[in-house]
DNA sequence: GTCTATAGCCAGATAGAC
DNA sequence: GTCTATCTGGCTATAGAC
């Protein structure tokens, strides 16, 4: 029983490790190029193997992008359970941590144009679930901010809703940081300015 | 020497219906998910004739960047010679076409990952030097827009081009046009003024 | 310059031994 | 479950006839 346990542990943590590659690889060079051989080569295994775990580079890709969704609900309920903020500042705090994570090269990013991939991602309970729990906490935030007069009351909480999700894929930040010039943290300030500003209510 | 231009004139044609192809496809689905084959299917002739005019894929990816940038110039030149309009006005205007052009699934994209697309780009002359005339014009307006008082004169010239830029690759106008609610002029209308409002002064 | 046919390659997925 | 070796398909690019 013991020894069952520990098996299914080491399991985990190399699925674990298998998960973190591609989540890199991902975020690094997109679905298109990244190779399984790759993250084979990455992980220390072999190709086969990797199939025993995964059974198709789309389910890697949706594995990745479960566990990425796992995490961003984890900020978001460490956002509600702050006593001190107001809707406006947890929707801020999630933004900020998505533009950390993409500039920190841990975001993975799929193309939405991918049918194949679409398909995987349907058909993973996990994804959708996620998804609509993210997804619905959000959105109540924007409706109290918007009626709090913080936010511009005139977008549908939906326009507003896809406008923080793009922040998660917004080339912005990384031409910023590719030119040098200037710190992560200041990057993340403007980007982080520059959109909440957008959507926020117009003085009249 | 007449028949000599008309020949050439034929050819420039073809060429033309090529990138049109190239232009669509690339908007589609990107250039990964692009096929050669498709594109020659498109625009109608054999794939080995591509190859007399194009000498690869990425030739193919170039020649669509650089008449969309051609297109994009001929945009910021009808702007620069509106007497009526502000330097803001002028930008506004501008990133209203790249939505208008985005919505409508006629704006190519190209993964910045990519790394035999960079080099074929960097060889291609006109390409960079399109880029550059494009930037330092609008460059130019929002330098007077900040000492306007119009936009955020904290933001560096730069973090304000790349805003406007990414608007032209921006997945918020294709989710909300999926999604069948809005209307294609209501939907640039929205993101065109988060955009425009995240970048203006900050009210003291 | 257009075509048909094919070369050459690479990446996703699998077979089968251990 | 891990490996090595291989299959398979699709894609870029080209040969060679007309």
């Amino acid at each position: 029983m013991a020894r069952l346990s520990f098996r299914e542990q080491v399991l985990r943590s190399r699925e674990d490790a298998i998960v973190s590659s591609v989540n890199r690889l991902l975020a690094e060079k997109g679905f298109d190029l990244m190779t399984v051989d790759e993250v084979a080569a990455d992980v220390g295994i072999a190709k086969a193997s990797l199939y025993k775990h995964f059974p198709s580079k789309e389910a890697l890709a949706a594995a990745a992008m479960v566990r990425v969704l796992r995490r961003a609900l984890d900020v978001v309920e460490t956002q509600a359970a702050r006593p001190d903020a107001g809707p406006l500042a947890r929707l801020e705090a999630v933004t900020r941590w998505a533009l950390e994570v993409q500039l920190a090269g841990e975001m993975p990013t799929l193309p939405s144009q991918n049918s194949t991939l679409r398909a995987e991602l349907l058909a993973t309970p996990a994804y959708g679930d996620l998804l609509m729990t993210v997804s619905d906490r959000l959105g109540e935030w924007i409706v109290q901010a918007q009626a709090d007069g913080d936010l511009d009351p005139a977008l549908p909480p939906e326009v507003v809703l896809y406008t923080i999700f793009a922040r998660a894929c917004d080339p912005v930040p990384g031409f910023l940081k590719a030119g040098g010039r200037y710190a992560d943290a200041q990057i993340v300030d403007w980007v982080l300015a520059i959109c909440m500003n957008g959507l926020r209510r117009r003085p009249a």
